[in-house]
RNA sequence: GAGGGAAUGCCGGAGUGGUCAAACGGGGCAGACUCAAAAUCUGUUAGCUUAUGCUUACGGGGGUUCGAAUCCUCCUUCCCUCACCA
């Protein structure tokens, strides 16, 4: 057989496809919209490897099969071309970064290009680009203008590598998203803001609505962070401080309060003979990063003054701790030693009053082990439960205990304030705690914050682990932030028509933010007064444009505005969007946010970016390890394309795994599919149609309805093997011209050139991407398994086992199933073997079965027994 | 500590109550064609058998059911995310 000469099929296919445009999505169409999109890449200078080429593919499949299905698909793609990546990589190159990106873009363009994929050029778009970047910098000013873009100064997260700083969401285990070993520090800087928060129960509440992976959900449900709970005025040195709480039942056990070392006013409850206590204490937490922190001991100093806890006038101290987040709640807490661990385990440290409020009833309130297993070990003995008994083996020989015994024991403990090892976390019913002794410490949350807001001491509040987004970046190669610090006016928004504030072009690399390096461009005048004023030398985050950039595909070169909003109400939101699951905490989180914003602004009409997402799996090199350069396992696509052809290397792919796993690279595993798209060639080079025969059409049919689905909801991997099976058959008996081109037809999301060149072949001169999916036709589908009378294969299987048996017997017993029963004539099988026959159902409870043969028995196939 | 996901034959991976010793692919083995094959095709790939088979098998224990890879429960192991959030 002659090689198949892959790369030509695929030029050939790719220049008529452009030429005829036939995947440029047009804003009127009597056809439904369909908007699949894949996540926009971040163009590098090494281009494009097969672990992307298989992302965009994922999207690529459901995209021809959604044209194919009559839908007006608008499939784009662009580049997110912003950020620091590229301006280091020119930096290392010794370029500029505009002329780096450039070449990185043209580069994947002409790579994506080669793998043939659907996309609608006509509406590529480029973040760096200064038409594009205008409306960043356009929604920032309705961002300022509604009070959601501010400034303030905080303590950041710094990444030394980066020279920049980083949002919350930038800082995962408490290092760089882009250095994983570099730690991120502390510093304090005048930073701009997003009010995220502004929309946080939104962001929060509707995830139930929506269609996205419930990971990603939980994921953003985690971070996003809602707690209901309560807000505590607690009165020191005759100024109120609030604390919030999902405890509010334990409030007559509050020994004392902590304040967050970072809190702002924390100076104020520092009294003069502690402070230098307290600022040798900041100095040591100062020098240490955010990761270490989080390892660190509970550690805390007196500050010298007292609270007054608002439920029984009790005096008690305040501290300072490392431990307390300073911008979650109220940056303050009150402290439970006996019902929270890290109280407990700072109140020994500190020798600080434990107070019990909330005891347990008895062994039901014990609802597991965790309290005794930790409480025994500090007797050195392991406690186990076997029965209602606790056994304990240890340095003293075993002893045992009833459980009943043992919760009494701890109950005890408790209520006399006598416990030593460890905090009752659990519930249990109130003790000293005045008029509500007694009750449950589940409705004791009720009952003592409606007793605090009766007194106004206290409010019920949901509180919020979202914190605002952070987008002041100090670095050069991001959108400018359209601001000009004037010394009266102050900060000045640009007004709307002197947009886009251009980055310049001529800056120098080195210490610290480039932009400072060009005078010429930071000074300038103030909008408002008209005297010398310096621009604002902050660039935004990266992901400001990504997170509006599918909205800019429905209008991507409008110059007037954003976007027209009848072409962003025609194409969104988004049907179905593809992208790795890393951004569910940054990306999908932020640009959520936006289209919540610009729906406020009454641009868009829709609350969510996409209506389906879905994550795909990850493409490692062989032996799944995770491909890169250093280890020299980097599959290029245009060496897959030369070697196997790209269709082969889809159908391989699509045929490993389900595309959200994921899988390996693997030069031997794609023979099978090199194998299988050589023996459709070979099949089409001396092509003889025949008449389909019955279960030619059944198959191609069944094939046709099962695929359909797949090709919906992601399940190439099954859709490939059906298709091999139909195939097969197709091999064997021979097919129609009709046949042959459905089989090309129901392939071609997956094979796309291969499939284009078979079907000119039979004769087609229309292309086979745009022509209209195959109906399949259910009459011609045969059912398999649907067997004859069920008698008649009893008789037979009778039969066989008389032959082989030996001995007498006079009896026949069948078991069936219940739903069978009725199937079952056992006069005519009696008639026909000539011997007395007993019909049971198998869940007959008084059925003869000495032999158990009855569990045998399957539907369609009774089971026998002979006496 | 909180949340999410997973465990299937030599490997990858389907399978969510019966027709499951478990699709499909890879690999292995045997055979055919061939001078020969990494090419193509056929068969086979838990063990014992050969009476509708039987036994052992879908991480482990227990349970529900006439019947469990599939449902419930407990446990073990692995992966991912967040993590001092009061």
């Amino acid at each position: 057989m002659e090689e198949i000469d892959f790369s030509t099929i695929e030029k050939k296919w790719q220049g008529k496809w452009e030429a005829a445009k036939i995947f440029e999505a047009s804003d009127q169409s009597e056809k439904p919209k369909y908007y699949v999109l894949e996540m926009f890449p971040y163009p590098s200078g090494s281009g494009l490897h097969m672990g992307h080429a298989w992302n965009y593919t994922i999207g690529d499949i459901l995209a021809r099969y959604k044209i194919m299905n009559g839908f007006n698909v608008m499939h784009p793609m662009g580049y997110d071309a912003l950020g620091l990546p590229a301006e280091n990589a020119a930096i290392k190159a010794g370029t500029h970064p505009e002329d780096y990106n450039k070449k990185s873009i043209q580069n994947y363009i002409k790579q994506q290009r080669e793998l043939g994929l659907s996309y609608d050029w006509s509406r590529i778009l480029s973040t760096d680009d200064p038409k594009y970047y205008r409306w960043d910098q356009w929604i920032f000013l309705k961002m300022l203008e509604k009070g959601l873009a501010y400034q303030k100064t905080s303590a950041v997260n710094w990444c030394p590598e980066c020279e920049t700083v980083l949002a919350n969401e930038q800082v995962q285990d408490g290092k760089c998203w882009r250095h994983e070993d570099t730690d991120v520090n502390i510093k304090h800087l005048k930073q701009w803001f997003f009010k995220i928060t502004e929309y946080a129960d939104e962001l929060y509440e509707n995830l139930d609505n929506m269609d996205w992976p419930d990971k990603t959900k939980a994921m953003q449900k985690n971070w996003i962070g809602k707690s209901h709970g309560t807000e505590i005025d607690f009165e020191i040195n005759n100024e109120t401080w609030t604390v919030f709480t999902t405890r509010p039942d334990t409030i007559f056990g509050v020994t004392f309060v902590v304040v967050s070392a970072q809190h702002k006013k924390l100076m104020e409850l520092v009294t003069e003979e502690r402070t230098k206590n307290i600022k040798e204490f900041l100095k040591n937490l100062g020098s240490i990063s955010e990761k270490e922190l989080a390892d660190m001991e509970k550690l805390g100093v007196f500050t010298g003054s007292y609270a007054i806890n608002p439920a029984n006038g009790e005096k008690i101290p305040v501290y300072a701790g490392n431990f307390v987040v300073a911008d979650y709640g109220s940056g303050m807490v009150m402290a439970v030693p006996a019902h929270d661990q890290r109280d407990f385990e700072f109140a020994k440290k500190y020798d600080i009053g434990i107070q019990a409020v909330v005891c347990p009833r008895g062994k039901e309130d014990f609802e597991n082990f965790e309290y005794d297993i930790d409480y025994s070990r500090k007797d050195g003995k392991e406690y186990v439960l076997q029965g209602n008994s606790l056994i304990s083996s240890g340095i003293n020989g075993e002893t045992t205990e009833t459980y009943d015994n043992y919760a009494e024991r701890i109950r005890k403990e408790i209520f006399n304030n006598t416990f030593h090892y460890r905090a009752w976390k659990s519930r249990g019913e109130l003790i000293h705690s005045k008029q509500f002794n007694g009750l449950d410490s589940k409705k004791a949350k009720e009952k003592i914050t409606e007793w605090l807001v009766k007194e106004d001491k206290g409010r019920k509040v949901i509180n919020f682990k979202l914190r605002d987004w952070g987008i002041s970046r100090q670095r050069y190669w991001g959108t400018p932030i359209p601001i000009i610090h004037c010394e009266d006016c102050g900060a000045v928004a640009v007004p709307e028509n002197e947009l886009p504030v251009k980055l310049p072009r001529d800056v120098t690399f080195g210490e610290g933010n480039p932009l400072e390096t060009n005078a010429d461009w930071i000074n300038t005048t103030c909008p408002k007064c008209g005297n010398p004023a310096r621009r604002e030398t902050d660039t935004m985050d990266t992901f400001v444009n990504s997170s509006w950039y599918f909205l800019r595909y429905c209008d991507p070169n409008n110059s007037e505005k954003i976007f027209d909003e009848e072409k962003v109400k025609y194409w969104s939101p988004v049907d179905t969007y593809i992208g790795g699951a890393e951004h569910a905490c940054m990306h999908l989180i932020y640009s959520r946010f936006y289209v919540k914003f610009l729906r406020d602004l009454g641009m868009i009409d829709f609350d969510e970016p996409a209506k389906k997402l879905f994550h795909q799996g990850m493409l490692n090199g062989e032996g799944g390890i995770k491909m890169s350069k250093s280890k020299g396992n980097v599959v290029l696509p245009e060496t897959v394309s030369g070697k196997f052809g790209i269709d082969t290397a889809r159908f391989f792919l699509s045929g490993l795994a389900s595309p959200d796993k994921n899988i390996d690279w693997d030069d031997k595993g794609i023979i099978g599919s090199v194998k299988f798209v050589s023996k459709i060639f070979r099949y089409f080079e001396n092509i003889k149609f025949a008449d389909d025969n019955e279960s030619v059409l059944s198959l191609l049919n069944q094939t046709i309805k099962n695929v359909s689905g797949y090709y919906d909801n992601f399940e190439y991997r099954k859709a490939t093997i059906e298709l091999r099976e139909l195939f097969d058959l197709i091999d064997k008996n021979k097919a129609s011209k009709e046949t042959l081109g459905k089989f090309l037809q129901i392939l071609n999301p997956i094979c796309p050139h291969i499939t284009e060149e078979l079907w000119e072949k039979l004769g087609n001169d229309n292309f086979i991407s745009t022509s209209d999916w195959p109906k399949a036709d259910e009459s011609k589908i045969v059912k398999k398994g649907q067997s004859g009378d069920l008698n008649d294969k009893v008789i037979e299987s009778i039969k066989s086992i008389i032959e082989k048996v030996e001995g007498d017997f006079s009896k026949i017993y069948i078991y069936i199933m219940p739903f069978e029963i009725s199937k079952i004539d056992s006069s005519k099988i009696s008639d026909e073997i000539k011997k007395t026959v007993e019909v049971f159902a198998v869940n007959d409870k008084d059925k003869h079965d000495p032999q158990g043969k009855a569990k045998k028995a399957k539907p369609g196939k009774p089971s026998i027994y002979l006496e």
